[in-house]
DNA sequence: ATTGCCGATCAATCATAGCT
DNA sequence: CAGCTATGATTGATCGGCAA
C-alpha cells in the first residue's frame, strides 16, 4: 500500500470515466454477445472507436466486465440483461450471437 | 463442466482455486508492514507475489539494460532477489507486453537502443 | 520432448470518481 | 464533508498456440 507511494508515477489513474454513450455500447456489445464476450482484435478496434477510448481501454473494460460480471450472477446482472434484450431490438447492428435463452447462467 | 471448465458460454465460472506454489521466497504475509523496503518478497493469500520495491527496482534496472534474460543471467538476478527463475522469467515478459503495450499507444518508448521492429 | 515467448485473459487490488 | 459503491487501470500469474 503505502509501499512506496511509487505508484506516484502512475498518476496515470487519474481515470475518467467513460462517456454513458461509450458504456452503452460497451454494455450492448457485452450483453448481446454474453455466449462468447470476447470481441476479437478487430471488433475492439471498432468499439474503440466508437466509444472514443483506446484499444486498450476497450479491452481492460471486457475484462473487468466479464469478471465482475461472473461475481455477481443472480443480481442485478440478470436486470442488466433484459438492457440488451431491449436494445439489440432495434437499435443496433450487432449480431445477436444468438444464445438460445439460459444466457443468464452461463454455468 | 470440470475445475477451471469452460462452459458452453464464454465466461469461466467454477475455479479449481488451485493454490499457487510460488517455491522462492515466500515470507510471513503483510501484517504490520510499516515499511516499504523489505528486502523479501510476501505471497499473498491468493498466491500473488508482493515484490519489493528493491526487487521491482532491480528487474526495471536490467531490463533496460536488456529487454530477454540469458539462462545464466536469470539465474543470478532470481538468486539476488530471491525470486524464482520462473518468476524473473514472468516478470520479463510481462514487462516486455508492458513496453509493446506503451510504445503501440504512443507513449515514451523510453530507451532506443537495440531496438529492432 | 522440452522450454521460452507471445497474446489474451484472469483475478486480486489500487486509487479515484461519483452518488448518497 | 464523510462514507460507500462503481469503475478504470495495473500486474503477477495462467492458458493455448507456436517456434526453436
Amino acid at each position: 500500500v503505502m509501499i512506496l507511494r511509487s505508484r506516484f508515477l502512475d498518476a496515470r489513474r487519474k481515470r475518467r470515466n467513460f462517456s454513458k454513450q461509450a458504456s452503452e455500447i460497451l454494455n450492448e456489445y457485452f450483453y448481446s454477445h454474453l455466449s462468447n464476450p470476447y470481441p476479437s482484435e478487430e471488433a475492439k478496434e471498432e468499439l474503440a472507436r466508437k466509444c472514443g477510448i483506446t484499444v486498450s481501454q476497450v479491452s481492460n473494460w471486457f475484462g473487468n466486465k466479464r469478471i465482475r460480471y461472473k461475481k455477481n450472477i443472480g443480481k442485478a446482472q440478470e436486470e442488466a440483461n433484459l438492457y440488451a434484450a431491449k436494445k439489440a431490438a432495434g437499435a443496433s447492428p450487432y449480431s445477436m450471437a444468438g444464445p438460445p435463452s439460459g444466457t443468464t447462467t452461463p454455468m | 463442466n470440470a475445475t477451471t471448465g469452460v462452459g458452453t458460454n464464454g465466461l469461466v465460472i467454477g475455479n479449481g482455486g488451485a493454490a499457487a506454489v510460488v517455491g522462492g521466497s515466500a515470507v510471513g504475509a503483510s501484517a504490520g508492514v510499516g515499511l516499504s523496503n523489505c528486502s523479501l518478497s510476501s505471497t499473498n493469500n491468493s498466491g500473488r507475489t508482493n515484490f519489493t520495491n528493491k526487487q521491482l527496482t532491480e528487474l526495471e534496472k536490467e531490463f533496460h539494460f536488456n529487454r530477454y534474460l540469458t539462462r545464466a543471467r536469470r539465474i543470478e538476478i532470481a538468486n539476488t532477489l530471491q525470486l524464482n527463475e520462473t518468476q524473473v522469467k514472468i516478470w520479463f515478459q510481462n514487462r516486455r507486453m508492458k513496453q509493446k503495450k506503451r510504445v503501440k499507444e504512443g507513449l515514451i518508448p523510453a530507451d532506443i537502443i537495440t531496438q529492432h521492429n
